[in-house]
DNA sequence: AATTTCCCCAACCGCGAAGTT
DNA sequence: TAACTTCGCGGTTGGGGAAAT
């Protein structure tokens, strides 16, 4: 069909935008609500083109927009969601509230994709390309305990279950173990290491669904490059039909792993509530498309989130979900995500658990 | 201190889908 | 059914601040 002319180009003002300008959106959408772009500027006094004001409104104005840095639990489900939606940003932004679809591509773009790159991971397929690998930092910062191994630090994301990697990283220990006996001295400043995950669990967690919880996968296995137990992105859509309370998930999840594998890890709340720590400043604001008033709170949106981050999240994680992206540690410094949870989520592999089973 | 380079992110652009006439 | 309008998405750009030289 024929395309819309964007807007009268015509004495429109580009370019960032002024307070002034902001503040004119704002009133005008609190008074009369959003919806009709095109009209909107006008009637609002400004010179703007719909599209401008749109984008405006919803990537910065929206009262429900979360600023500050990515939580480790956001970066970690959009690695997740990303390794099965792909370049969704719109679909993976609805699960993670608060967050626009444009932040989250920015930060995939500028610190996600350029970290897996660094890592050896294939950005687009999630999968290691060995081409892209950096061995010596992995060598160099992986291992520093025959029994004590951070698994997230090696494989770098949590959805990255794709046993290849796994191989590979247990191919050096094994190496590691035969020629050396020293301990490695663990760099926690190395930046490679800064995306860690929590979820060796979920390294497990889907082969053993796959594998009719009797067997472990072999290598040669295929396994979808993603931990969230969806076979495919439907299924994943589909999540807003969860309810918000997980009791039958956690009957699933302690049913379908093996015991000496879920053990370590505490059934988590079963009425965990995303929004429980973040209520504040809820502008209301008239959603047009609904006769009464939104206060733009997804609910859908907190449910599947949460499906999501309770499968991938052990409970012992000290991550506040939703808080300030802004991490502070015991001496009050201000660290970031990136290095804070390499230490909180160092691995202990019990020595009846070994690695090269999975072999 | 000045200049250059790098990086981040708000905003723009083009396109397709969905809705309306 | 076609023509048109509106909206939303994903890719890209460029301004500005930070870091490096």
């Amino acid at each position: 069909m024929g395309r819309s002319p964007c807007c009268d180009k015509n004495g429109l003002k580009k370019g960032p935008w002024t307070p002034e300008e902001d503040q004119k959106l704002i009133d005008y959408i609190q008074k009369h609500g959003y919806g009709n772009w095109r009209t909107l500027p006008k009637n609002a006094g400004l010179q703007r083109c719909g599209k401008s004001c749109r984008l405006r409104w919803t990537n910065y104005l929206r009262p429900d927009i979360k600023r500050g840095r990515f939580s480790f639990e956001e970066e970690e489900t959009i690695i997740q969601l990303h390794s099965i939606l792909g370049n969704k940003w719109s679909a993976i932004a609805a699960r993670l509230p608060g967050r626009t679809d444009n932040e989250i591509k920015n930060y995939w773009n500028t610190h996600i994709r350029k970290r897996l790159l660094r890592m050896g991971i294939d950005p687009v397929t999630h999968s290691p390309r060995l081409d892209l690998l950096d061995l010596s930092s992995i060598l160099s910062s992986s291992f520093y305990n025959q029994s004590q191994m951070n698994i997230s630090r090696l494989l770098g994301v949590n959805s990255l279950v794709n046993p290849e990697l796994l191989r590979l990283a247990t191919s050096f220990m094994s190496s590691q173990r035969e020629n050396q006996n020293h301990k490695f001295i663990v760099d926690h400043n190395v930046e490679d290491n800064q995306l860690c995950s929590s979820q060796v669990q979920d390294q497990y967690q889907q082969p053993l669904m796959q594998s009719n919880h009797n067997h472990l996968p072999t290598q040669v296995q295929e396994i979808p490059a993603c931990c969230i137990p969806f076979s495919n992105e439907a299924e994943l859509m589909n999540l807003d039909q969860f309810p918000s309370n997980f009791s039958h998930l956690n009957d699933w999840q302690s049913n379908a792993m093996p015991s000496n594998l879920t053990e370590d890890y505490v059934p988590l709340p079963t009425n965990y509530d995303y929004y429980a720590t973040d209520h504040h400043h809820h502008q209301t604001v008239k959603d047009p498309s609904s006769s009464e008033t939104s206060n733009f709170q997804s609910n859908n949106s907190n449910q599947s989130f949460s499906f999501a981050s309770v499968l991938s999240t052990p409970s012992s994680s000290p991550t506040q979900l939703n808080s300030n992206s802004t991490y502070v540690n015991n001496s009050g410094i201000e660290e970031e995500p990136d290095s804070y949870c390499s230490d909180i989520l160092k691995f202990e592999i019990r020595d009846s658990l070994d690695v090269n089973d999975f072999m």
